[in-house]
DNA sequence: TCGTGCTGACTGAATATTCAGTCATCCTAG
DNA sequence: CTAGGATGACTGAATATTCAGTCAGCACGA
């Protein structure tokens, strides 16, 4: 499948490196399909984005979800600890995150998107912390979210650019956890 | 000056973005006077960075040390809330500074000099932190580090790319040093 | 007149994009 | 059931565009 290329390619060779031809060849149809499927090269990322998103969803759902559903705070830490996990799936999808994320910076097409999907995210994680802490008022907990996904943005970025292990980056990750639960429990 | 027009062009269009063309016409001067000085588009970059980095050395000596040296814990704020200020140099160095971060991903020479360039970073944070409470323990005071300019970094994307307000974005880092600084002052 | 700083039109290779046409599949009238 | 027509996924060669890098030469101070 072309998106699955896309994806695979991006994590390889960045989001500036992504060539049609190549992307072609890597999903093993020809270049002139890309355009017929997706307009041009930016409507390639913006669908490339698209389903790494979703990916990514699935992908969270079928691991955290189904397990401890009794325990809020499991499912909140398993969540987070998600995205540091050593194979290809994660490590593909955080890369190319990152690099739209990069790209982002300077395209305002994929700004919008970008937006938008890190404002789920973000709502999501908000969302796992007021089930937690039932008592805390929703800004309160989306504040917290939003440091706590952004953090984990700051990590990813350092664990794939070689400048953290992942062990260490599941650590510091947890202990924002516990600081940021704590800091709200007290309130 | 060219070096100028570079760093504006690359918080413009990044480092990926930077067109030799776009640039002359810019510091208005030739094509090929770009070529006459730098050898090539490489040498351009390697100048630029090397300019970028010199400049926000000299902004941050300026705008932190000669101020509250007699208050530790706002030294620590202003460093940090440095990185979250509209000016054309802040932004220039905090795009640079991404840009970089990104690019390590796909390219291995990147990687060592800027884990040490993080390294001494986080080194320096958490000095500060010691400075503030003196009786945590080196380790301690690295993590809180670590955590602090990791999300530094990840709220840093997310205002360059339009996902967050400057405001926003400061309140929650001012929000996070409360944190760090609460957890450790409790041990 | 020589050297140095500089110009900007130009080139070639890498890439993006287009387009005319093939092929399999499904629908429908006879 | 079946010829033929409509559809849409797909191809790949042709064309357009983009850019780093080159080069012949101008201006001017020593």
């Amino acid at each position: 499948m072309i998106m699955e290329a896309a994806a695979r390619l991006i994590a390889r060779r960045g989001v500036r490196g992504l060539r049609i031809e190549e992307l072609a060849a890597e999903a093993g149809v020809s270049n002139g399909l890309i355009y017929y499927h997706f307009k041009d090269r930016a409507g390639v990322l913006r669908a490339t984005l698209e389903f790494i998103n979703n990916r990514a969803e699935r992908y969270t759902a079928e691991h955290v979800a189904a397990e401890h559903l009794a325990d809020p705070r499991a499912v909140l830490e398993q969540t987070l600890l998600l995205e540091f996990q050593d194979t290809a799936e994660v490590r593909e999808n955080s890369t190319a995150w990152g690099e739209l994320r990069a790209s982002a910076m300077f395209d305002v097409l994929l700004r919008a998107d970008l937006a938008e999907a890190t404002r789920v995210w973000d709502g999501e994680v908000a969302d796992l912390i007021a089930a937690v802490l039932p008592a805390v008022p929703g800004d309160r907990a989306l504040e917290a979210a939003q440091r706590l996904t952004a953090l984990l943005e700051g990590l990813s970025g350092r664990w794939l650019s070689e400048g953290l292990t992942l062990d260490r980056a599941r650590a510091l990750i947890l202990g924002a956890i516990d600081g940021e639960l704590d800091a709200l429990g007290r309130v």
